[in-house]
DNA sequence: CGAATACTGAACCATACAGTTCAGTATAGG
DNA sequence: CCTATACTGAACTGTATGGTTCAGTATTCG
């Protein structure tokens, strides 16, 4: 049995509209807590907040140069949460014998990503 | 920019440990609150509780016959929270030029069920 | 230097959560 | 009918969450 010791605290930042918001966003490009706030319509000290709990989870990482804390992507790819998750999809296709269904859709998600591929 | 309406909830019933066994656990077969309280140390109330929050995101089903309820999973099957996490992972890959590792995983991840397919 | 900016920390608030106990109700079996 | 079983609901406890305000500290800029 694997641990999957991080699941507790990464499901629990992703329950959150604002941080699943603040990753996405930070997906995009990195950010100073200020603008995060600002997007957000949250005070700064709200912001911290969030993004501490995301920090935690190993999701942002950040810097903090003169006044300015600067949060990007950190560490962390949710590849545990994407594991655990598949792993249910599967229990449960297999309780239901739809196994094709979700072959069929991984295939599809490759062929997606194949489109996009090569820098 | 689609909804996701269900995330909140799902991701919230997703971070306690003691809701991801029992997920895992009906993955196997259905089972009684009983059943489930005693397999988890906990008294009835409680699992009960924990029962209904994965009711209410939509995993788990229940249906009361005589003085038993019998809890099996439920008609959602994490497809949007696989795609949210998939939509992080391949963010994060463009802003590491990584999308060939996601890529790699995903062929991987097809040719392990296309082994068990074919009911 | 002085003022504006960017963050930080403590304290507070209302609500939710994980769990309990206790007192029921309803059903099954003898 | 009587008892044991299986659940249910209300109420309570302690702790966490999402948010705020307010009073700082440190940094930049004129």
């Amino acid at each position: 049995m694997v641990q999957y010791s991080h699941l507790d605290a990464t499901f629990a930042a992703l329950s959150d509209v604002t941080r699943r918001g603040v990753l996405e966003r930070l997906g995009r490009s990195e950010a100073s807590i200020s603008e995060l706030a600002e997007k957000f319509h949250m005070t700064l000290t709200g912001m911290k907040k969030h993004v501490g709990i995301l920090e935690e989870a190993g999701l942002v990482a950040t810097e903090k140069v003169g006044r300015v804390r600067t949060c990007r992507l950190g560490a962390r790819r949710l590849d545990e949460e994407a594991a655990w998750i598949e792993r249910h999809r599967l229990l449960w296709a297999a309780r239901f014998d739809e196994l094709d269904v979700i072959v069929e859709e991984l295939k599809q998600k490759e062929r997606g990503d194949g489109r996009k591929k090569r820098r």
